[in-house]
RNA sequence: GGGCGCGUAGCUCAGCGGGAGAGCACCCGCCUUACAAGCGGGAGGUCGCUGGUUCGAUCCCAGCCGCGCCCACCA
């Protein structure tokens, strides 16, 4: 096998075709090398498509809008597989509606990542040997931004890379001065509202961010603890309570039993002691206990636990602090300065010291929440926080779903969609870190608090002092829709580009970010939705299917393939994969075979163009069935192409064109058009015409998802400007041709046969072979005996022709070969046989159904017709298979 | 604990009431004048299991087995 790039030394081979090897003509363009290099033309198309402004949309244009606002990476971030996937979506949406004539913007940005950054910079200083605090506030944030400046927005440059369209002369930030003042407004106005509130609750607290995080900002995992049991109380009085924090005793201000728990009704009211403590807890009843777990009491520590602190309101209990924001014992006595899971243990073996443990159940699997960015034990604790009341924007958010406004797609999503907007509790949006929207918030010297607006001035004097907290992230991202646009400015993009067309986005995010943008969309809009249609695609997995992630080590990074297969390969390995909701498996391997398919269409084009093919005029009159076949395909093609985009079936869509162009337009119609074109003359001049209108719609159709090379094939096709502006096929349905399909199938039919025949018989195609042909007419191929014999390579039958070969055809085609003893009798019957076994069992299954009363009576009248031609098919087959036979045994046996 | 989904060719998946499909991998043969990143041919599956509905089930229903995901404040 002669390796890649050591090719065959065929005179003309390797040097640039620009010859017509059948006509003589001289190509009409540069020469194509002879294998897509994708290096040089990206590189050399994205700045052409910048400098033309393509991508920069019009809000004065008579056009109508179709907007995406992309899911704004981070800052930190750089582009990874998942990027790759959610990019190429959306960008073949852009360009496809760009092509239809929409006023397309894709709008692009990045997102300042709270926590994320200030850890990036916070490693650095760390590096330095200083922390954030001997910078202090405004020297840290000054140092941010410098980060931002230098290193920050690096997947801004992977996204040209890989050819993303957005409109890069409205890219925006969520820290940028227009996107604050959208964040200043809205804040504002929910204040006002009632909305915003401060409070001091039970929140998830990270002890090594030092912050409060979102409850999405916590991943549960299941982990293993120890339950014990512990005896609060002496004698009657005492209780035994099963725990897996026992470490948070030291802040208990109660027991709580259920109510109608007759085991524990006389101890309702009465005072036990907490060992350890000298304290004595009262033992209430509440409804929230379980009897059935443990021993059906519950220590009660409102100041540690969600549950308990709300047991805590209920009854009236005090809430007793022992636990400091890094998680260290601050109650007085032996544990205190212990980290909680030094503590934990120290205080179990105390306690077991003084006989109270009663058991201890090991190992105890519970889910235990985790930090997402660090995986620290999240701590719950009792802090003064900012929350959003999500009740009120959250019903309008599951309303806009319900209500048909807006569609989430696939649709099986949208339960988990009301799952979450229906049970959403307060939203926590005050972050103690120092990088962030600042909450304008401000305290004066009396207690006074004042939300200052974006226009107003805050107060000044002495005692008063701004909030030290900054918002949530996801506060400023979840404005995202129209703050780009604008808002709270009453902007031309705004008036033109929302509500923006589709969402896309994985499911993953679709509680984070979605919902969120629906809730602040709904609100800040009156009640337009930031979307008509949420697009949600799947993870992009390994080719096993599973996850990608680095202790694994199958994690892919897309640059690399885009530097060695291309964008459009890494592209079409995306798409391919990408229906909606589904998780899309990628590997080396395919990502080869998608670049083999870019450098497919490079060649079929380059055949084009070598032997004429071109795009002016109209289509002629008096095309071929074989011509009629293509166009009719084509219209096919653009019809269904149409319908999967619009369902965001990217891998339908790639499917259809990748058989398509592969199959039908290479593997057929380019080699039926070699003869044609070899012979020249009025019916070569139809294909070169056709056979351009072909490869011109195709491009066009695939340009949206593989643009590069559809562009630079393209345009060396059509000498038009860019496919980047040229229309969007539509599908012509006067090309429809069923007769045309169905000669075409007899003859691929008829040359298939023969191809069979002669690979079994083990004839090379390089050894001629005479044959005799008849029987075409019958098949409805009369006139394609030429395109049968260049295809299948059978000569005419010369002087001394000899037929010692006959092949029976479906359709009554008969060959006969003259192959000079060459043929395998033996293995050919053995064939033949195989194909009789076939054809009796399929004609027996039709004969049994047909034999079925209740078949005839019951089944639809096209069904029964169906079955019949079935039968009528499999029994031409027999008679054509006993024909083949005999003649067979009537030839000679070859040795 | 609640919800959703999936088990079809070696792998990844499509099909979802009437003839089992694709890509890759595999086998055989080929430098056939666009492409060896290619061309032609081929093999390979009791459609997880068990019942039910139906004239007919890979497809609908029920149960079971196996797998995955999401949500969740049972200590």
């Amino acid at each position: 096998m002669p390796e890649p790039g050591r090719r065959s030394g065929r005179p003309g081979h390797v040097a640039d075709a620009t010859g017509d090897p059948y006509t003589g003509r001289v190509s009409q363009t540069p020469s194509l090398p002879p294998v897509y290099q994708p290096a040089e033309v990206e590189q050399r198309r994205y700045a052409g498509w910048i400098e033309a402004g393509y991508f920069t949309a019009d809000a004065a244009s008579d056009k109508p809008p179709y907007t995406i606002v992309i899911p704004l990476p981070n800052v930190t971030g750089s582009l990874h597989t998942g990027h790759a996937l959610d990019h190429t979506i959306q960008d073949a949406l852009i360009r496809r509606k760009r092509m239809q004539g929409y006023e397309a913007l894709w709008m692009p940005g990045l997102d300042h990542a709270g926590i994320a950054t200030q850890n990036v910079v916070e490693r650095q200083l760390a590096a330095e040997g200083l922390s954030r605090h001997d910078l202090g506030r405004e020297k840290f944030v000054a140092r941010v931004w410098q980060w931002k400046a230098e290193s920050g927005g690096m997947i801004t440059h992977q996204m040209r890379r890989l050819g993303d369209s957005v409109d890069w002369s409205r890219e925006a930030f969520t820290m940028d001065e227009p996107r604050t003042r959208a964040v200043r407004t809205i804040f504002k106005r929910l204040y006002d509202d009632g909305l915003i509130y401060r409070a001091e609750r039970i929140i998830n607290w990270c002890p090594r961010c030092l912050t409060a995080l979102s409850d999405i900002e916590v991943d549960h995992s299941d982990d293993e603890g120890e339950l014990v049991y512990i005896r609060y109380g002496e004698g009657e009085r005492s209780v035994v309570v099963a725990t897996t924090r026992a470490e948070t005793m030291l802040g208990d201000t109660a027991v709580a039993v259920h109510p109608d728990d007759d085991r524990y009704r006389h101890l309702v009211g009465v005072e036990v002691e907490l060992p350890l403590t000298g304290r004595r807890i009262p033992v209430v009843a509440d409804a929230h206990v379980d009897p059935e777990f443990g021993t059906g009491a519950v220590k009660v520590t409102p100041a540690h636990d969600p549950n308990d602190f709300e047991i805590g309101q209920r009854h009236g209990l005090p809430s007793l602090t022992v636990l400091d924001e890094r998680g260290v014992v601050t109650a007085h006595g032996p544990f205190q300065g212990l980290d909680r899971f030094e503590a934990r243990p120290a205080i179990v073996a105390a306690l077991r010291e003084q006989g109270r443990i009663v058991k201890e159940v090991r190992p105890y699997v519970h889910a235990v929440g985790h930090c997402s960015r660090c995986h620290t034990t999240v701590e719950p604790r009792l802090s003064l926080q900012w929350f959003v009341r999500t009740a009120p924007l959250a019903k309008a958010a599951g309303d806009a779903v319900r209500d048909g406004r807006v569609r989430i797609v696939p649709e099986e999503m949208t339960k988990r969609y009301f799952d979450w907007v229906d049970n959403m509790h307060d939203w926590c949006i005050s972050r103690q870190l120092w990088w962030g929207h600042r909450i304008p918030v401000w305290y004066g010297p009396d207690g006074e608090m004042v939300c200052v607006g974006p226009d107003e001035e805050p107060p000044a004097g002495p005692g008063w002092r701004q909030d030290e907290d900054v918002l949530d992230t996801w506060f400023s991202s979840a404005l995202w829709p129209f703050s780009t646009l604008g808002w709270p400015e009453d902007t031309p993009d705004l008036r033109k580009f929302y509500p923006t067309s589709v969402l896309v986005t994985g499911y993953d995010i679709l509680f984070f970010w979605v919902a969120r943008m629906m809730m602040f969309g709904l609100y800040a809009m009156d009640g337009v939705p930031p979307f008509h249609v949420v697009a949600l695609h799947g993870m992009v997995r390994d080719k096993h299917g599973k996850k990608m992630s680095k202790s694994f080590g199958n994690v892919v990074d897309p640059m690399d393939w885009i530097e060695r297969y291309g964008a459009d390969a890494t592209r079409w390995t995306m798409a391919r994969g990408a229906n909606p909701g589904a998780d899309v498996p990628v590997s080396e391997e395919w990502c080869a075979g998608s670049r083999n398919f870019c450098n497919k269409l490079w060649n079929a084009t380059r055949f084009a163009l070598t032997n004429g093919a071109h795009t002016r005029g109209p289509l002629p009159d008096g095309l071929s069935a074989v011509d009629r076949w293509i166009l009719s395909r084509l219209s096919q093609v653009i019809a269904e192409v149409d319908e999967r985009f619009e369902a965001y079936e990217l891998a339908r869509v790639c499917d259809v064109l990748y058989h398509f162009a592969w199959d039908d337009v290479c593997d057929w119609y380019l080699e039926l058009a070699k003869p044609v074109l070899a012979a020249g003359g009025p019916a070569a001049e139809r294909v070169r015409r056709v056979l351009g209108e072909v490869l011109d719609q195709l491009l066009r159709l695939l340009h949206p998802i593989i643009p590069f090379v559809t562009d630079e094939l393209w345009t060396a096709l059509t000498g038009g400007e860019s496919v980047v502006i040229a229309p969007w096929p539509v599908p012509d349905r006067s090309r429809r041709d069923e007769a045309a399909e169905a000669e075409v199938a007899a003859l691929q039919k008829v040359v298939t046969e023969i191809r069979r025949f002669r690979a079994d018989q083990g004839l090379r195609p390089s050894q001629r072979v005479a044959a005799r042909l008849s029987g075409l007419a019958g098949a409805g191929i009369a006139d394609h005996e030429p395109l049968v014999r260049s295809t299948a390579r059978l000569d005419d039958p010369g002087e001394g022709f000899a037929a010692t070969a006959t092949l029976t055809v479906t359709g009554g085609v008969v060959v006969e070969l003259d192959t000079r003893g060459a043929i395998d009798v033996a293995a050919e019957r053995a064939r033949l046989e195989r194909d009789r076994a076939a054809a009796e069992k399929e004609a027996a299954q039709a004969r049994a159904k047909l034999a079925n009363e209740a078949f005839l009576t019951r089944a639809p009248a096209h069904v029964v017709e169906q079955t019949r031609q079935r039968l009528a098919a499999a029994e031409e087959d027999l008679a054509r298979i006993a024909a083949a036979l005999d003649t067979l045994s009537g030839g000679r046996e070859s040795a």
